[in-house]
DNA sequence: ATGCCGAATGATAATCACTATCACTATCAT
DNA sequence: ATGATAGTGATAGTGATTATCATTCGGCAT
C-alpha cells in the first residue's frame, strides 16, 4: 500500500546518486537546487516510506537519521567525534555472534546497529 | 571542574540504587517522589556532567537518552522493540572484532554502541 | 570573617528534528 | 464518473534537550 511517486522517486533517485548519508535537509535542499518542488514534510514521509520498503537505509545517529543507498552490501559505521565523516565496514563474524547471543537468550532480532565512535585516521593524525 | 554537588549525588545515588536504565524524566520524577528539590535542567545537566566524569554510562537511543549504573562490566543491550524492555549482553569476543576492524583502517576507537532490536522471549512467546 | 570567582542552580524560553493535522489532489478499481 | 485510498504540502505541534540569565553556593586568598 506504499506508493512509489513522483516525488519518492525523486527522493530515491538523489540518494542513489551518491554514496552519502543523507538527512532529511539535505535531500530537500539538493531537490529544490535541482529544481524539483517538494514539501519538506514529504521529504521526511518519503524518507520513511523508503526505508519501510527496503529501498534505501536507514541508520540513527544521537539527534537525527541519516540515509543511505541500499543497493550494498550489509554494513556499519565508524564515525568520526572529530570530523563527523562516517566510514563503513563489514564484519560477518560479529553478525554471527550477534545472533549466537540473541538464540541464547531467545531474542528475535528485527535489526541492529553497530557504531564505532573515535577518530578516523586523518583525524588522529592531526592530533597533537 | 566539575563538581560533585548534592544534587548530582542525589542523581547518582538513585541511579546506582536500581539496574533501570533511566531516563532523565524518571530521574526527575523519582527524586521529587522521596522530596528532593530539584529543577529539570539540573537533572539534566547533572546527568551529562556525571557521564563525563564516568560515574555513569549513558546510551544514545532513538529519540532520547538513557543512563545507568557504572560500576558494572561494560556491556550491550538487546531492545524489544514491542514492550521497550532492554536487556544486557557482554560479548568480548565483538569488541575484539571491532578493535580488529578500527586498527585495520587506523581508527581509534573512542567509544562504541551495539543495540540489537527486536523481540524479547515473552513478546515473541505472545505473537500471533 | 570577608570578598572574590568560577561553577551550579532553577525557572523559563528557545531549539531542532520530526510528526500530526487538514484541506486538497492524484491514482486506481469498479 | 464515483468512491476509496494514499500522498502532498503548508503549517502547527511535540518532546527531548539546551541556552539564557539572574541568583546562589563553595572554596580560597586576604
Amino acid at each position: 500500500m506504499q506508493k512509489l511517486t513522483a516525488q519518492r522517486q525523486a527522493i530515491l533517485d538523489m540518494i542513489n546518486r551518491s554514496d552519502k548519508h543523507w538527512e532529511a535537509d539535505d535531500v530537500a535542499y539538493a531537490l529544490k537546487e535541482e529544481g524539483v518542488q517538494i514539501g519538506i514534510a514529504t521529504v521526511y514521509r518519503g524518507l520513511a516510506a523508503l526505508a519501510e520498503q527496503g529501498l534505501i537505509e536507514s541508520i540513527q545517529l544521537a539527534d537525527k537519521k541519516r540515509y543511505e543507498r541500499a543497493d550494498k552490501a550489509h554494513h556499519d559505521h565508524l564515525i568520526c567525534t572529530d570530523c563527523g565523516n562516517i566510514e563503513e565496514f563489514c564484519e560477518p563474524e560479529i553478525e554471527a555472534l550477534q545472533d549466537k547471543v540473541a538464540a541464547e537468550r531467545g531474542f528475535k532480532i528485527e535489526g541492529h546497529q553497530l557504531l564505532l565512535f573515535g577518530l578516523c585516521k586523518t583525524c588522529k593524525a592531526g592530533e597533537s
